[in-house]
RNA sequence: GGAGAGAUGGCAGAGCGGUUGAAUGCACCGGUCUUGAAAACCGGCAAGGGUUAAUAGCCCUUCCUGGGUUCGAAUCCCAGUCUCUCCGCCA
């Protein structure tokens, strides 16, 4: 959520920069809201203030033996302007939250242009391409053919979109996530955490998915309004929901793996074959809280941690910086990681890491106390995946794969593999 | 699932329908004392919002959440959430 502040302050310098990410601010109707909210709040909040100076009065009187009649009747007349004041005024910033809630986060200046990823920024390429002399195949016909890979079961025992493993490819996903778990804990300092796969709905407003896009999540039956979680940075940001850290817990630093469950709505038709867009999948997310100078170094370093993995791994990737078209809604500035993929010949998203300001942390009044001030402020979230577990071991079927079909198991996992170095 | 108890400031813990945003203790911050520290003593110390140039004043809201009764609710009523204890069931 944008501040409220800036918003009535720097109307139009907001209304431009979201307009550079396609979202149209209509000032005026803004305007007119803003300027009816101010008028009845300080109205109700005037009335407000009369009857409690005459119910003190009559609490005093009353002590003192005096006749509290005039003062009930003078306080009789305030009640039902009151109770009108009150009930419209709630309307009224009701639907002022709804417009702030719907309201995208302002793009980075540092963020291109752009209308969607054709328009994103190339910043840097790392390995090399793998040239193979036969024809690569994709994951789908590598991992059917390798017996650890079967759609069709997954199909049978739910629908499309999920993926059933086997034997050595089973494995080789959980040893992907050991190894990313070991990394970020060991070398890269992130508190392990364990969280709920199902979270409430203040949760999802906290983070950003609700309450535009609900279509996209999985909703559980019942009263509570539990839904599956998309990713765990919804669990894990939402640790500091309604919660003022001590400066001394900065910067803070967690880390969950865990299943993430999508609807893909409105993605039909699209990636359908084989594991790069599933209903399911596992990713091992990494989310860091700081200050608010620190955020942008933070999303620097967060971003080198993910690109570690696909180094230690040696897989060839790029970073982008997504263009404003691109951008996600509460983000203000994302790296994506793009790992190459044979099969598709082309780079494909692997991570996706986002600095967010005090977007998310004003949602969820998440701050840190300033010892300087004494005072809580704000904090700046930042999240990143540490990777895709699915896709990463699409990455390794591809990029490993020799000409028999068989598939090289990189080093740095091979002590999670008992010492496998061949998945045939 | 059944029965009971509870939810108050960073923590512990008082609180009669009326000058209670809330006693007291601990923690924390500042000061006095001290070579320094501790102790002792003095003072300060919730959050969100509005107004405003203001991080100054003033005002509003908040004692789990949402309704209600009342001139006035932390205190009374209703519904819900969560925690604890006992019983049942269970990985």
């Amino acid at each position: 959520m944008l501040d409220p502040k800036l918003l009535r302050g720097n109307l139009d310098e907001v209304a431009t920069k979201l307009a550079r990410r396609g979202y149209e601010l209509d000032t005026n109707a803004f305007n007119e809201l803003e300027a009816r909210r101010k008028d009845l709040q300080i109205r109700t909040q005037e009335l407000q203030n009369k009857r409690n100076t005459i119910s003190k009065g009559i609490g005093k009187a009353k002590a003192a033996g005096e006749d509290i009649q005039p003062l009930l009747d003078e306080v009789a007349s305030l009640g039902d302007e009151l109770k009108a004041a009150e009930e419209q005024l709630k309307t009224l910033q009701g639907e002022l939250r709804e417009l702030l809630l719907g309201m995208p986060n302002l793009p980075d200046d540092s963020v291109p242009d752009g209308k969607d990823e054709a328009d994103n920024r190339e910043e840097r390429t790392w390995g090399e391409i793998p040239a193979f002399d036969f024809e690569p195949k994709d994951h789908v016909d590598l991992g059917e053919a390798l017996g650890g890979l079967d759609f069709a079961a997954a199909a049978k025992l739910t629908g499309s979109r999920f993926a059933v493993m086997h034997g050595s490819l089973a494995r080789l996903h959980r040893a992907l996530t050991q190894f990313m778990l070991d990394l970020h804990t060991t070398e890269h300092g992130y508190s392990e955490t364990y969280v709920p796969y199902m979270v409430n709905e203040a949760s999802l407003y906290g983070t950003g998915q609700l309450p535009k896009f609900a279509e996209d999540l999985f909703r559980l039956e019942g009263e509570q309004g539990w839904h599956l979680i998309p990713t765990a940075e919804v669990p894990l940001t939402n640790l500091l929901r309604d919660e003022i850290l001590e400066a001394d817990r900065l910067p803070f630093k967690v880390l969950a793996h865990t299943p993430c469950f999508r609807s893909e709505a409105g993605a039909y038709g699209k990636d359908t074959r084989g594991m790069i867009r599933q209903h399911q999948f596992d990713k091992v997310e990494l989310v860091q809280a700081v200050r608010a100078e620190d955020s942008f170094d933070a999303l620097e370093e967060l971003t080198g941690h993910a690109e570690t993995v696909l180094r230690k791994l040696e897989l060839p990737y790029r970073v982008v910086t997504l263009c404003t078209g691109d951008l996600g809604f509460s983000s203000a500035k994302t790296y994506d990681l793009e790992v190459w993929l044979p099969g598709q010949n082309k780079y494909r998203e692997i991570s996706s890491c986002s600095n967010f300001l005090d977007f998310q942390a004003r949602r969820m009044q998440a701050r840190w106390r300033n010892p300087d001030t004494g005072k809580p402020e704000l904090l700046h979230t930042i999240n990143g995946s540490g990777l895709a577990v699915g896709r990463t071991l699409v990455a390794v079927l591809e990029n490993y794969q020799q000409k028999d079909g068989s598939v090289r198991v990189p080093e740095v996992l091979r002590p999670y593999m008992g010492g496998m170095e061949l998945i045939r």
